[in-house]
DNA sequence: GATGAATGAGTGTTCATTCAT
DNA sequence: TATGAATGAACACTCATTCAT
């Protein structure tokens, strides 16, 4: 049973792999799938897992970062043709912002877990490195929005941005019911809550960025 | 060991005691307890957890809404008492309001918990009347907002205040740092995340309330 | 709260609330009722369960005793009454014991758990009383048995007659089906156990008692 | 500690392992024994068990399938070889049963648990397939019986075989004693219950098949 | 006599991880 | 390299019984 040295390209696919059949079973289930979960779908040894992951958690680091790099990879597009116009600005972005959080369906639940695992089992490093990727993603928005019509100054590009961000994680976690309940959210008192989050996303999206945008510091 | 018959106060310490037992160890480890961690840490056995809860997530609902009654009860007053202008009150409401969260610290550790934890095993009763006490504090407050001198729409004012309660749990999520990375927060790339929480806050909900505020509908 | 001394008609009196409070739970339940639930539908505290049985157990054999007590009060009189002629008997018999075990629908599942139920927690003078019970009754049949017309033997009216509990209680744990499976007591394979338990009842008793009556030790 | 991947005889031999150690206890208690003691007693890990079996009850269905399976085993060469004399052929059947029976002495504590056991804890293809191979002996028995010189009718084989099989249960349960109370079983009034079992079983299943082979409905 | 709060040993099951092959 | 058998700590929860009041 001579196995070849796998090169990096082979490592990566089967990497990919694993992370491919995960994101599956999460979109299924909405919580982390298991290792057994995992290897059984994919078709290898649980063993093999280990191989390409260092412990559970770094797969939901993965997933993670993957889903904010599409994120950031459909904002960043967006940023850069934004208007001059302070409320024309903002009623696009907030409308484009939405849209691509709709796109990356899996972003905010896999987000939503982040600091319960995060604590759990991770190395320093891989901690840092994602952290990192987040700053990183964070600050690419920002320049945009620096060389962008707006002109916006970058450290006040990335606290609005980080606000933007904070405002669509917090809402989803508001508005987001377990199953069992969404049948009452039709209801008083529940329907309070019954909101379209794609719709309060942006309406919030907006009044964020109007508010910063109207007396902003220019670059 | 004296085991006379409690009344409902001796009963309601009894649970008290076990909930702060349970809230030390919360803020400890920054996990739900263990049972098994909360009742060796209170002295007593295993099955005197199981007379004031039902299980192990009732302890987690209690505690929230503990903590979440705390907040609505420091900022009715504080919304009660702003002024009719919204710059003022913006910069006033916003003050108080990072002061009150900042004053229950366990707060937002707990409510970013929510989702993961009352898919578990909570019955549907237990789950209604938690989400139904959300309702209830948020419709005091906004009740209180429309009879402040904003004279805020009632429902506008419950939107303005999801808005304001998302941007608190989404900002504390995205600040929040794993002890072992705090150390890291003073160097580049991660110092953008090295905003005090309470300022960053402070300042956010300002913007999102001027935002808001500027065209509102009045009462 | 002076509670006089209670004498021996009210301790059985509450004796028998709590066994009719257990006898209703059990035919609810088809397993033995919790301490708690008993003495919650009965109205008691715990601790007065334990006035009038020594442990769990004891229900369970005084439960028995009296579905089987009421099993023998309905038999006597029938065999009192049988024909001398052995077919005849057997006919009459067999149809009117399956009747009067139809008509102490708790006696079989009760009698089924007997050998799990007894070795667990009982003291022995209890066992043996509840075991001298069974004896009383079997042979207070076998006595009606010999001064019947059939004239039997008494040592061979005995064992007829614990061949016959013997078959019962078989039969019964033989077609007895866990209510999940009966939904498929319709199809192959398993109608064969789609009998009647009454009617199966009565031929392998008429069965039995034509073999043994037709040669029989008469008095 | 070598684990190499176990074909599927080594598969089978880590869970007969189990199995044995688990009739080991089982006889020792009377009782199903917990998962703890059978892997304490295997000396393998808490998780190994659940290697070779879904469920704690598995573990009994698989002890009853074997002991039941060995009672077909020995039971069908004796049906075969039955002569066409009814009177014979009982007399014969009966002594061979009898002895069958005594060779697989947990049989009948394993059956009489069945009930209780499958109610439990056991999904549903489990259960029906545990109660078709019940079936499927029952059947091959009476195949047997038709193919014997008795001949006797297929469907009257199963009842037969029914009654003999219930008859069997209910004996070993009404004359199965507690051990604390065997010592009891010499004098009055519970002698009347000190029967071996071995030839009670003889004498009942003798009467049962001469009443029912007298007038028996021939192929 | 009556109460019911307190007990705690015991249950079956899961699952991330390891490491001999 | 790849495997998957083995591990075992951890988990939430039950319930018959006791005994101070």
């Amino acid at each position: 049973m001579a196995r070849p040295t796998l090169n990096d390209d082979e490592r990566a696919l089967r990497r990919a792999q694993l992370l491919t059949v995960a994101h599956a079973l999460f979109r299924q289930t909405q919580t982390l799938p298991s290792v057994s979960a995992i290897v059984t779908a994919a078709g290898v040894a649980k063993g093999t897992f280990y191989l390409s992951f260092g412990s559970k958690e770094e797969v939901f680091v993965a997933l993670l970062e993957d889903s904010f790099g599409a994120l950031i990879g459909a904002v960043v597009p967006a940023i850069a043709a934004l208007p001059a116009d302070a409320q024309a600005a903002a009623e696009q972005f907030s409308a484009r912002f939405a849209d691509a959080v709709a796109a990356t369906p899996d972003l905010l639940p896999l987000a939503g877990m982040t600091n319960s695992v995060l604590e759990k089992n991770l190395p320093l490093p891989t901690m840092l490195a994602f952290k990192q990727g987040l700053v990183a993603g964070l600050e690419a928005a920002a320049l945009a929005l620096s060389h962008s019509a707006l002109r916006l100054d970058q450290a006040e590009g990335v606290a609005l941005l980080l606000r933007t961000w904070s405002m669509t994680l917090g809402l989803w976690q508001a508005l987001d019911f377990p199953i069992a309940l969404r049948s009452h959210l039709k209801q008083a008192p529940l329907n309070v809550f019954d909101r379209d989050f794609s719709v309060e996303l942006r309406q919030a999206v907006y009044a964020l960025w109007k508010g910063t945008l109207s007396q902003p510091a220019r670059r």
